[in-house]
DNA sequence: CGCATTTGACCTGCGC
DNA sequence: GCGCAGGTCAAATGCG
């Protein structure tokens, strides 16, 4: 074995060429050589490294004089690159490490210095992605507001479509006086929430410099304001929605036993969201979260789908709110071309309720009841399916024309790389299986992005986190439709 | 020991 | 202005 291996370091050195024009024999490379270079074809940049030295080395002397220094300095060299690696002890050329150290510092300075810049250019990209994503929900509030023609949302949804700023940048420009307490870890959310604790403030004047941009703040956030509340069946004390919660306080609601807990989103520091959670008084089992908020960081497959319907409902509810009509629109989904917007949504017209009179505008998406055998909403999936929370443009012409019903522009978001929990899947799976289009556009999409799922990804994390914050296990939600009514 | 949860106090908005 | 209710904070506590 020795022997061979030997054998292998010899012919490694061989390989480099500057090597062999330099006076090395076979017995000052011994023993330590790493097994690394043993597996690993000596790569061009091995020869380059070595390529440095301008003169043979004595290089028996050399290791005299760097053991006698106590010099054992083991490195390791990586080139991400080729993949290669070896391993440069005082048995190589130790003069040439010399020589060669600050280069190879310069070289492992510049290698973390590319990782770091890799790391933050990532770190900007998610931004980036996260607000493209917010913009492009405001164009859809604003195409749909435009759509409609109402005057009220002319003058709103579009201004907010124009304030638009990044999220990391509004949670950070709300000076750090307008609040008496606060947490150091949590600065930006609360400037948020304290702003609107009780009554959306799209609509009110304020006088006050903090009270002006904590309004317009909250102008250009229009989901921080509409709540969407998933009514589901689970025994558990949340359900399993795939993000990872923080519980910052629970109260006894008035006219429910069952006390109200209160969840932030930890996933990411400054996130906004954040959730209530409450068993109903008549029936216990049934649980019901509120999600107030959009999530400013990249979300886990498992918990796209559960953000993306919540938002889509967030972004009806917003885009009709502040309307007289949308009574009217919710009940007679095509009566207007909005209502086609509320048409398209999965579980129309009985179960989600829309509460007007609530401090927030809410809907409620009860996921407690079977799913009604009728009237499949495929096109709902297009638009409000699992990353309907990130829009393209095809989903806004749709939107706007009501009359795209063409799966194949709009199957990339129904299968966008974030797959949704089996439970949201349970709940839309009888209306896709009910299109014949649609299953055969699915097929055809499946083949175009398998591999590039990962659904499983996040299972385990999630699940850890649930069961950490007392998540369900996915069984527990009912198959669900969901429709409109008003309170 | 660090992190998550609990829980009473506190803040805010609204209605009277 | 006061009380109520919803919502949040943060110290205390529990847990792994």
């Amino acid at each position: 074995m020795d022997e061979h291996a030997q054998d292998r370091r010899e012919i490694a050195f061989l390989h480099s060429g500057e090597f062999l024009q330099r006076d090395s024999t076979p017995k000052d490379h011994q023993p330590s050589e790493s097994p690394v270079e043993h597996h690993h074809k000596p790569s061009i940049k091995e020869v380059d490294f070595f390529a440095a030295k301008s003169n043979p080395y004595d290089l028996g002397h050399v290791r005299t004089i760097v053991d006698t220094s106590g010099f054992n300095d083991e490195l390791v060299l990586v080139n991400s690159c080729l993949g290669t690696s070896r391993i440069i002890t005082d048995d190589d050329d130790d003069d040439s490490n010399d020589k060669n150290k600050p280069q190879i510092r310069r070289l492992k300075l510049e290698l973390e210095r590319l990782h770091e810049e890799n790391h933050k250019l990532k770190h900007l990209l998610d931004e980036i992605s996260e607000s493209y994503n917010d913009l492009q929900s405001r164009v859809l509030l604003a195409r749909q507001a435009q759509v409609e023609g109402l005057h009220k949302q002319h003058e709103d949804i579009p201004q907010a479509v124009l304030e638009y700023r990044r999220p990391t940048d509004m949670n950070n420009e709300i000076p750090a006086n307008t609040l008496k307490r606060r947490s150091p870890d949590d600065v930006d959310d609360h400037d948020q929430h304290r702003s609107s604790p009780k009554t959306p403030r799209l609509d009110q004047n304020k006088s006050t410099n903090h009270e002006e941009q904590q309004n317009s703040h909250d102008q250009t956030l229009p989901f921080r304001k509409a709540r969407v509340s998933v009514r589901a069946r689970s025994d558990a004390t949340t359900v399993n929605d795939g993000c990872q919660w923080r519980k910052y306080g629970q109260k006894m609601a008035k006219g429910n036993p069952c006390p109200r807990a209160y969840y932030r989103c930890t996933m990411s520091v400054g996130c906004p969201v954040r959730k209530q959670v409450q068993r109903c008084a008549e029936d216990t089992t049934i649980l019901t979260t509120t999600y107030e908020g959009n999530h400013n960081h990249p979300l886990p497959p498992s918990a796209t789908a559960m953000a993306a319907t919540t938002s889509a409902a967030a972004a009806m509810l917003l885009s009709g709110s502040t309307t007289s009509n949308l009574h009217q629109t919710l009940s007679t989904p095509s009566a207007t071309s909005s209502s086609s917007f509320y048409h398209n949504f999965p579980y129309t017209s009985t179960i989600a309720t829309l509460s007007a009179s609530a401090p927030f505008p809410t809907i409620t998406l009860d996921l407690t009841n079977p799913p009604r055998p009728l009237q499949p909403q495929p096109q709902f999936l297009s638009q409000y399916g699992p990353t309907a929370f990130l829009p393209n443009a095809n989903q806004i012409r749709s939107m706007s024309s009501s009359n795209n019903n063409n799966p194949h522009l709009l199957l990339p978001n129904l299968l966008a790389p974030q797959a949704p929990p089996r439970d949201m899947v349970d709940s839309v799976r009888a209306a896709i299986a009910m299109d014949p289009n649609f299953t055969a556009a699915l097929a055809a999409a499946i083949s175009n992005i398998i591999g590039g799922g990962n659904d499983n990804n996040d299972n385990n994390s999630n699940n850890k986190v649930d069961s950490k914050s007392g998540g369900s296990s996915n069984g527990d939600l009912q198959q669900s439709c969901t429709t409109f009514s008003t309170n």
